[in-house]
DNA sequence: ATCCCTTTGAAGGAC
DNA sequence: GTCCTTCAAAGGGAT
């Protein structure tokens, strides 16, 4: 929650997003340019900071350094290896292109309507339609136009508005588990069924689902009269904003958590079970549609009120029964943050744009994607988020996330954990991310500047400062400096600035990656880490073609729009992720491919080319 | 059937 | 305050 505390943690999220878009690549010129969308992103963050929240304050600085590194301790190197390599590949595809083909995430509020007078989708409006964010929501007063709107996008949206219970949203008992964003995904995912048909199908089931308004989040349902009861966290959709709390009345106005306002019996035979009669929501307009709340698993629930009958009849077996209930207390899922609900969005529309479905792989290209997010972008999910987590709270007052934690529920066992403190690949993975807050790129014992890393006959891919004999950003980047990788011109660019604001630079608020610069992206993940050490000084753009790996050649290339510049960090990821020599930077391992070629069958080569 | 992978962010606990 | 761990979604893949 530190990218939206207010005072000075309102600028966490955006340190946050620093790091991101530093990452990315942006170049400090550009940080000027965009010093006014860091203001406005402050404003509209300052705007998210919610009463509830100001005393959470937390640093942001701390926020980034604080995040782990990534889980990749692991070396399932096959199969990862190919999922990077698909990733990388299909992201490519994604984000290749002028700024970004297929990634308009542009948040216009369509108010008019995405829909082409036949019925269908307009391609462009798609995406503006996948952001109908309450921040993007219909003005105030403007209910017959979102009536207007939502009779387009739905066969039978009345009822929301109607201010009934939308029993009918979920015929099938659908889990309201779905995406947050279902409306999105499930309505203007290109494969999506025709707008239409009467409801699109669940992809898995079959099962027809009931239309989803796109604006409209099946989460955390409470019956309208309960919606009057909590405050709505989401109330700053409600006309009547610029109130502490915004009451949403019960009428006419269509909130963006409609089926989500409403708590089914069994939800609040769960909270009656789970929390004390004070800590249950109220939920006096209970309706009994069945649909169970979105954040809660209920694969037991119905068992539970049939043994809890059974369990009262045999008294002999109470105290199992309680065992049981204990067992089958309802899992109150955690709210979904930001990127979760990102996730949730676009998850299907980079599932429809590329053939890769792993969710590892799409999780990458999301991963990616989110960073290029523009600020104001991920401040609508941040601010989602938020309302998500207010909401989650206000429904669960007694709820923490650590009754999720192992043992709680018992759902899910214990994950496999990272490795032991010995058997880390700290050094890959330091290497590979140096910005994380890890400890410097190498252990302490034996600390790798470019000196060491590349040696001397690759100076060229040291940093800067050591390139002047200068303290080496990269060996002190455990003290908050990363390095950037090479620029276009075979330097390095200008390494980061350690100060955060330096670091707050919108990537495409002003000035849209091209494929000129994009092919440079700054990304401190470790592809483009990866970049730094294997990657000679690029003349222009550099395009890695792969000989004759396997695995890559199995994987549909031709997918991606852009074969080149992410697979290059594909496959060089893949080649850094899986080979141990970046792990232990010998000069000679890094300095050739063909070094590379000695522990791994020539995964890589190197072409470069000009775009020109 | 279960876990892993992979991403970011939030939260909690340990120190 | 910092660091570490777990969980949230997703679904193919591995075990």
């Amino acid at each position: 929650m530190p990218q939206l505390n207010g005072g000075g943690g309102d600028d966490l999220g955006a340190n946050d997003e620093l790091i991101s878009f530093k990452d990315e690549g942006e170049q400090e010129e550009k940080i000027s340019e965009n010093s006014s969308a860091e203001r406005d992103l402050a404003d509209v963050k300052s705007s998210l900071v919610n009463e509830s929240e100001t005393n959470q304050n937390s640093s942001s600085d701390s926020e980034a350094e604080r995040r782990p590194p990534p889980r990749s301790e692991s070396f399932r190197d096959k199969s990862r290896e190919s999922l990077e390599e698909a990733a990388k590949r299909q992201d490519g595809g994604l984000f290749k292109g002028p700024p970004y083909p297929g990634y308009p995430f542009i948040m216009i509020p369509d108010l008019t309507g995405p829909y082409l007078p036949n019925g269908s989708l307009s391609p462009t409006a798609r995406t503006y339609l996948q952001m109908k964010w309450p921040l993007l929501d219909v003005q105030a007063g403007s209910l017959q136009s979102r009536q207007a709107l939502k009779d387009a996008r739905s066969p039978s949206p009345a009822h929301i508005v109607s201010n009934k219970v939308p029993v009918v949203q979920h015929p099938h008992h659908v889990h309201p588990l779905t995406p947050l964003i279902t409306y999105s995904n499930e309505h203007f995912t290109p494969g999506n069924p025709p707008p239409h048909l009467p409801a699109d199908v669940d992809p898995k089931t079959g099962i027809p689902r009931p239309p989803h308004p796109p604006d409209i989040s099946p989460y955390y349902p409470l019956s309208p009269g309960t919606v009057g009861q909590i405050p709505h966290p989401l109330g700053w959709l409600v006309p009547q904003q610029g109130q502490p709390v915004y009451p949403i009345t019960t009428g006419g106005f269509r909130h963006p958590y409609p089926t989500a306002l409403t708590v089914n019996a069994s939800m609040s035979s769960f909270l009656s079970s789970r929390f004390p009669p004070h800590m249950v929501p109220p939920h006096h307009s209970l309706h009994t549609t069945g649909i169970p709340h979105p954040a809660i698993v209920t694969p037991t629930v119905k068992q539970e009120s049939s043994q809890n009958d059974v369990g009262s009849l045999h008294s002999s077996k109470h105290q199992d029964s309680k065992k049981e209930e204990e067992k089958k207390k309802p899992h109150i899922k955690k709210p979904l943050n930001a990127f979760m609900l990102y996730m949730k969005e676009m998850r299907a529309k980079v599932v429809a744009e590329c053939t890769l479905k792993e969710s590892a792989a799409i999780n990458q290209i999301l991963g990616r994607r989110w960073h290029a997010l523009s600020r104001e972008e991920q401040a609508k999910y941040y601010e989602l988020a938020r309302k998500e987590r207010q909401l989650h709270m206000q429904l669960y007052p007694g709820w923490s996330a650590r009754d999720n934690y192992v043992g709680g529920y018992g759902k899910k066992k214990k994950r496999k954990r990272d490795k032991q403190p010995g058997e880390t690949n700290e050094h890959s993975e330091c290497f590979l991310n140096p910005c994380l807050s890890l400890p410097p790129i190498t252990d302490a014992n034996t600390p790798k500047k470019c000196r060491a890393l590349f040696g001397l006959d690759r100076q060229s891919l040291w940093c800067k400062p050591c390139r002047r004999k200068k303290k080496c950003v990269r060996y002190i980047q455990g003290e908050g400096s990363c390095v950037s990788p090479p620029s276009s011109d075979g330097s390095l660019l200008d390494s980061p600035p350690s100060s955060p604001n330096m670091l707050a630079s919108p990537t495409r608020d002003s000035k849209p990656q091209t494929e000129q610069t994009q092919p440079l992206s700054l990304s401190l993940k470790p592809d483009s880490l990866v970049h730094l050490s294997m990657m000679p000084p690029p003349p222009s753009s550099i395009v890695l073609t792969e000989n004759s790996t396997s695995k890559s050649s199995s994987l549909p290339a031709s997918t991606c729009q852009n074969g080149g510049l992410d697979h290059q960090s594909a496959t060089l990821q893949q080649s850094a992720a899986s080979s141990s020599l970046l792990v232990q930077p010998s000069t000679s391992s890094l300095h050739s491919h063909n070094s590379l070629a000695g522990t791994q069958p020539q995964p890589l080569s190197l072409v470069t080319k000009s775009l020109e």
